[in-house]
DNA sequence: ACCATATTCAACCGGATAGTTAAGCAAAGC
DNA sequence: GCTTTGCTTAACTATCCGGTTGAATATGGT
């Protein structure tokens, strides 16, 4: 049920939650099958359907069913309004990859941290 | 109580809402005073103060008072973090700002559209 | 046919959020 | 000092959101 053009609205409150986000940088690696996307956080699996079918509906992935296994994967374009929209604002300069890198070592929430 | 660093979560929280967005974008062509920022839309005033309260929480924006007058204006960086977030997955190209000028003309939900 | 695996659906709960109106506070003007 | 103007806070309501558990569905293996 993915919306032909997902609203700005959908897809930035699909950003807003930082499992999420977590999630679609797993994804930048590699399709995933959903349980294994949810294997390193710390809530249910269907918790984590449900985080799925919101980037889904925002257009930020897709869902294909293989077999028994349901593959998602990264729908490349997905932010590209998002990061129109923002750029807009900003004029930023051309982005730091290694600052991405830094986010995402950063910012991954998988579960509860272990305490070390 | 603008954090130093505010997270990605509420940056993108704030952005998700079209009310919000609109009044960055009114905000990029001037500083204005609460009651100015208030004025095209139909919710109440302190609806619009909560929204800019949020913004300023977020860091996309600054208020300070002269006078009786609170100036919010632009905080031009606060959407640097999240830009660089954004473009990592995407690796986009420069971004047309004839896009985001259409964005800004399409997607400002000023109260309600009159029904022309 | 039966069982295990993969995933979603349904019902529910608690907390956040967007809106309202009414009251409160701060600064300027008379 | 009183009033007006500009804005926020308080209290309340309705809705949304992320989480849970348990049942349902779909596919594959034996």
């Amino acid at each position: 049920m993915s919306a032909p053009h997902p609203s700005l609205d959908a897809i930035f409150s699909a950003l807003a939650d930082p499992t999420r986000r977590a999630i679609l940088a797993m994804l930048l690696e590699d399709d995933m099958a959903v349980t294994d996307v949810a294997a390193p956080f710390q809530v249910s699996l269907a918790a984590i359907s449900k985080h799925l079918a919101v980037l889904a509906a925002a257009g930020l992935i897709r869902q294909e069913r293989r077999g028994r296994i349901i593959w998602c994967k990264l729908e490349p374009d997905g932010l590209r309004n998002a990061s129109v929209w923002m750029q807009g604002f900003g004029q930023f300069e051309p982005v730091d990859l290694d600052d991405f890198e830094r986010f995402l070592r950063h910012a991954l929430p998988l579960g509860d941290e272990p305490e070390t």
